[in-house]
DNA sequence: AGCACGCCGACT
DNA sequence: GTCGGCGTGCTC
């Protein structure tokens, strides 16, 4: 009897061998429910093979093999492989990671209630996979399945009203055919009515001209191109045309986003676009039918576009032309938790599988793609002038706080350039920079301070709700009215948060609108759109907020960014701190200026001399990247070396060290992989666990790729005594 | 991850 | 004498 290997969503990196009478290789990648000790689970058939290790007394028999759902492509599943080889991930939880919900039960799945009005405006016919079928393989009394698959056979596609009339056995025939994948279904227009042209489409500069021919020339054949576009360069415009070549094709487009909320806008824009096209948006908002729909588009290629953040890298993509990662040195790309892995790298492992271009856009990219482009892996477009007309970049000066003292955050020359631009009815921005910022509740005579019970944090006040609260773990408790150290009552907030900010602002400017922006005000589902609504009808004349401001959105009427903080990035012990505080300020003075208004952008410093400040008042990436890249190099650090990251978490940091020096240890004699110390992590606490870690590195990723393999073995031997851990391949953050 | 087995202490 | 704590080990 054929066996047939599954993949289990449990943390042992193994597959897991059934009987399967009827199984055969097609059958790779269908959803399966099997006996899994005392309970049942659902799995995914990885192997159909004749013989197994394990021993006959120990082999049960599946359950049952899931027609609902076409089987996993070959392809996603190398995908799902790679991903478990190359993060040390288990393959069960790889794949269960990636799999919308529905389909990670041992139910079968619930369509649309019905399917087939969807058919009535869509072209029916058979897939290759359909074409295949032989009507000798219908038994001879299934009379109308036999006639329908003659019907198939006959025409090229069957418009889907013409089953109107038919019995709901074809109804529920198709229905099934189209989950074995025999039948698919592809939108009434044509590809060509993809290219439908607005008459808003804008005319394209020289630079993003010479951008779409230059990629097109490569359209079916692998390249990274890393577009390195200023912001307003108009990076959209150029992916929408790169699009429209795709679709004429009649492919697919995987557009990555990073998780923040302007997914919806991107979606607009690329709606108004591409009108007629079968656009899907995979983002944190929806709910598992919706997520399942969507995913489900994308696997029978009727959904062209595919619009979503990190996990969309994981969709089934049978037709794919064109991958577009956008903002592409954005650390959401990463995951930081479970499966450790990198959408924007898959993404590429994703363009090379299936020998097509894909586009890293950044006005800022990461070092790392940065220094693939200089060696030539990637091939670089750059993007140097803004795409509006009129539009000019925005003055970007300093504001020495050595000689212009602050008060409460704020410097006199920030001050008077808000009170100008106010007087001029303009809008403004103060940036604040959190990290390592925000207003935490502090006892002047004993200084003692806020901190969170689980965590190593600080309590955050939060004066509005009269609360303070971890932001890690999400603790709150009330704000205490005197110091439970000495009894003192003169507690007072310390630090430049959002709040104090604003307060500050409204007593030098009472007459201002004045609205602040961070993780509150935003939390509500519609919030951040209203709040964008009320800027662009200018009901706001100054916006106070952290990195949320810093990302998408056009503020027509915005020319003066205040930028408070931004010092404690600049000697930070992470060395990825600078280059992602240069992102971070080259974006944020991207919204200054965009339209006839000349921007300003004031930053105020203690260190106004910094290369990363001469760098960004001359918008000059190419000159930090460099200088940045020299240091790395000679630091040793990547993109120079590849990382990998032990971390560990017990209930005491002692266990914690003792198992990672135990740890070092093992690794100790691999020539070509570099061991640094166990350190206890930035964060020791976090919810109520304490945390540490250590760091290896090689020059050589594939010298590191086998070490892990060892290494993970030899620690799965260690006993384990309270302690978790985790392999982070590619770390971003410490 | 779950779930069972198993070996210790404290309860009717 | 049994209930239940959670350490250890297995799941095809």
């Amino acid at each position: 009897m054929p066996i047939v290997r599954v993949a289990l969503n449990v943390p042992v990196d193994t597959l897991f061998d059934y009987y399967a009478e009827h199984a055969s290789q097609e059958n790779i990648g269908l959803r399966v429910s099997v006996p899994f000790g005392k309970r049942q689970l659902a799995g995914i058939i990885m192997e159909v093979v004749a013989n197994t290790e394990v021993t006959p007394e120990k082999l049960k028999t599946i359950q049952s093999i899931f027609t609902d759902n076409p089987p996993l492509p070959k392809k996603l599943l190398d995908l799902f492989t790679f991903c478990n080889q190359y993060y040390h991930h288990p393959i069960g939880m790889v794949i269960m990671n990636g799999l919308p919900a529905a389909l990670r039960t041992t139910k079968p799945i619930k369509l649309q209630k019905d399917r087939s009005a969807t058919w009535n405006n869509t072209q029916l016919h058979l897939t290759d996979a359909g074409k295949q079928i032989a009507l000798s393989s219908i038994p001879k009394r299934q009379r109308i399945a036999r006639s329908l698959l003659v019907r198939f056979q006959q025409a090229d596609s069957i418009p889907g009203e013409a089953f109107k009339e038919d019995s709901s056995r074809i109804k529920q025939l198709i229905q099934q055919w189209r989950g074995l994948g025999w039948i698919n279904t592809n939108a009434p227009h044509s590809a060509q009515d993809n290219t439908v042209i607005d008459s808003n489409i804008p005319t394209l500069t020289v630079e993003q001209n010479h951008a779409v021919n230059t990629i097109l020339s490569t359209q079916n054949s692998y390249q990274v191109w890393l577009l390195h576009g200023i912001t307003g360069s108009g990076k959209t415009e150029v992916y929408l045309r790169l699009i429209a070549a795709v679709l004429v094709q009649d492919k697919q487009t995987l557009v990555l986003v990073p998780e923040i909320n302007l997914t919806p806008q991107l979606e607009a824009i690329f709606h108004n676009r591409f009108p007629y096209t079968n656009l899907i948006s995979l983002h944190s908002g929806l709910n598992d039918t919706e997520r399942l729909q969507g995913w489900l588009q994308a696997q029978t290629g009727e959904a062209k576009i595919i619009l979503g953040t990190r996990l969309s890298i994981f969709t089934p993509l049978p037709n794919l032309g064109l991958i577009i990662v956008d903002e592409e040195h954005d650390h959401s790309f990463k995951q930081q938790d479970g499966l450790r892995y990198s959408a924007r790298d898959l993404a590429i492992f994703r363009s090379k599988q299936v020998n097509i271009p894909i586009i890293l856009g950044s006005a800022t990219p990461s070092l790392e793609s940065y220094h693939n482009a200089i060696t030539g892996r990637y091939r670089v477009i750059q993007l140097t002038s803004r795409a509006i007309k009129n539009a000019a970049l925005p003055t970007i000066q300093t504001i020495d706080t050595r000689i212009y003292k602050t008060f409460n955050g704020l410097s006199q020359p920030l001050l008077q350039a808000l009170r100008t631009n106010l007087s001029e009815q303009q809008q403004s921005i103060i940036f604040i920079n959190r990290r390592g910022y925000a207003p935490t509740l502090l006892c002047k005579s004993c200084t003692w301070t806020a901190a969170c019970v689980r965590c190593s944090s600080r309590l955050v006040v939060h004066l509005r709700d009269k609360d303070l609260r971890c932001h890690y773990c999400g603790h709150q408790e009330h704000l205490p009215i005197h110091c439970p150290e000495c009894g003192n009552q003169d507690l007072t907030p310390f630090g430049q948060g959002t709040q104090r900010v604003t307060e500050t602002l409204s007593t030098y400017f009472p007459n201002a609108r004045i609205l602040r922006i961070d993780r509150d005000s935003t939390r509500r589902k519609d919030a951040w759109r209203s709040i964008l609504q009320k800027i662009h009808k200018q009901e706001i004349d100054i916006l106070v907020g952290t990195q949320i401001l810093a990302k998408g959105h056009d503020f027509p009427n915005l020319s003066l960014i205040g930028i408070l903080n931004s010092d404690n990035s600049l000697y930070s012990t992470d060395f990825r701190a600078s280059e992602r505080l240069f992102a971070q300020l080259m974006q944020i003075s991207g919204r200054a200026g965009r339209s006839n208004n000349k921007g300003q952008v004031l930053i105020q410093t203690e260190f106004p001399d910094h290369p990363l400040y001469q760098a960004l008042q001359r918008q000059n990436f190419d000159a930090l990247a460099k200088n940045l890249l020299m240091e790395r190099k000679i630091a040793g650090f990547p993109p120079y070396v590849h990382q990998a990251v032990l971390r560990a978490e017990a209930h005491r940091i002692e266990t914690v060290i003792g198992f990672l020096n135990t740890a070092a240890d093992l690794a100790k004699g691999y020539e070509s992989i570099e061991l640094f110390d166990p350190v206890p992590a930035q964060m020791l606490r976090l919810k109520g666990m304490e945390r540490g870690h250590l760091l290896v590195q090689s020059a050589s990723r594939k010298q590191l790729q086998i070490f892990l393999l060892q290494w993970q073995k030899q620690l799965s031997a260690v006993p384990t005594q309270k302690i978790r851990w985790v392999l982070d391949v590619d770390p971003v953050e410490l």
